[in-house]
DNA sequence: ACGGCGTATCCGTTTACCTCA
DNA sequence: TCTGAGGTAAACGGATACGCC
């Protein structure tokens, strides 16, 4: 497996939450499946991920067994943004993947009024692009004027617009302005997606086409899932690592257990009373009883067709492993991030 | 119930624009 | 100053889902 990533400054510098409760057979759902929320669209599908949420589900556990939350979590500005089904909680949402625009004001609320009247604001649109051609946003922040928006101002309204709608053959392709990235940044802060009158609303006030406006969430939709897609690389690089340091650790125990065995055939067939424990049993012992050090040993016996997992519940009275199975079988006790420290093979005992 | 239509989003791709060596 | 490579992001076209009639 390998893995290439580059995570953007942003989301270096951002603060995370981890959580995580992870298990040994790391199934992934990255946004499908792992947050989808009713009506199983694809719409929900894409916000979940981009609400910075990674869920990583273990095989057949029904709920996921860890989650990501990666992205710092911006306060809610109280845009107000009409309440549908299919729009997310402001509360849940907190990705700024390349960069949290210091606005002094509230994106919706100064297009809130543009929003109130719905009538041919496409028309309106245009009448407003046109009005400022080649003004790269000087007027901030209630004058939008893109760079070379009187290229793009003939196609505005329709959905699709194209720029061959008014005779030209080759698109244009304009950068919009800081200001207007930051105002559409700050929007998709609060909402990753739009709605018609939303949309709407949003060219209006940055004198674009709706459907530029429509475009620009797209890709930052994409961009955002993208990154996101990256940070889920990283933490499934670090398990992978973790695991086969795991498994390496182990393989080592058990070539240990193996020679020993070879070397002293007969321990294992010693009373249990007369076995002393070897280190990793005695490891096993504290792991499980930790405060009990006085009770009797939960490191019992297992199945060999187990869990992999001794359970103290389960484990009858026992003074101490009389066989390395408890050794085995409870391997899985160990926590993934902090391997053990090898004890050195215990010096076999003559007697 | 089924199909047509309009509209929405997502995805992969193209391409204009920008930066830098 | 010019130029080409590479990166970024706007835009496009197709596929698909959903609601309505």
């Amino acid at each position: 497996m390998e893995l290439r990533l580059s995570l953007g400054e942003a989301m270096a510098d951002a603060g995370r939450e981890l959580v995580l409760g992870l298990g040994v057979g790391v199934g992934v759902g990255v946004g499908p499946g792992a947050a989808r929320e009713g009506e199983g669209r694809r719409d929900h599908d894409v916000a979940a991920a981009a609400r910075g949420g990674l869920a990583l589900g273990c095989g057949s556990s029904p709920e996921p067994a860890m989650r990501l939350a990666l992205l710092p979590m911006v306060p809610s500005l109280g845009f107000p943004w009409p309440s549908e089904s299919r729009h997310l909680e402001a509360s849940t949402r907190g990705f700024d993947v390349n960069q949290a625009p210091s606005s002094g004001g509230s994106a919706w609320g100064a297009c809130a009024a543009a929003e109130e009247e719905q009538e041919d604001t496409a028309a309106a649109a245009r009448a407003a692009v046109s009005s400022s051609p080649n003004d790269s946003g000087g007027s901030f922040p209630m004058d939008f004027s893109a760079r070379g928006a009187s290229d793009a101002a003939p196609g505005a309204g329709g959905s699709r617009g194209s720029d061959e709608d008014d005779g030209r053959s080759a698109r244009k392709k304009l950068r919009l302005s800081k200001e207007q990235a930051a105002f559409l940044e700050e929007s998709f802060k609060e909402h990753s997606t739009l709605n018609p009158r939303q949309k709407v609303a949003l060219a209006k006030q940055l004198n674009l086409r709706p459907r530029q406006v429509e475009v620009w969430f797209q890709n930052r939709r994409a961009r955002t899932k993208l990154k996101q897609t990256e940070v889920d690389c990283e933490y499934l690089k670090r398990c992978c690592e973790t695991l086969t340091e795991e498994n390496r650790r182990l393989q080592k125990e058990l070539a240990e257990l193996r020679a020993l065995k070879t070397v002293h055939p007969f321990y294992m067939h010693l009373p249990a009373t007369t076995l002393s424990m070897c280190p990793s049993c005695e490891r096993v012992a504290s792991n499980s009883a930790p405060a009990s050090a006085a009770a009797p040993s939960p490191a019992a016996p297992a199945p060999a067709s187990g869990a992999g997992i001794a359970s103290p519940a389960a484990a009858p009275e026992q003074h101490r492993p009389s066989s390395f199975a408890a050794l085995f079988s409870s391997a899985r006790s160990f926590p993934l991030a902090a391997p053990q420290p090898q004890p050195p093979l215990p010096a076999p005992s003559s007697s």
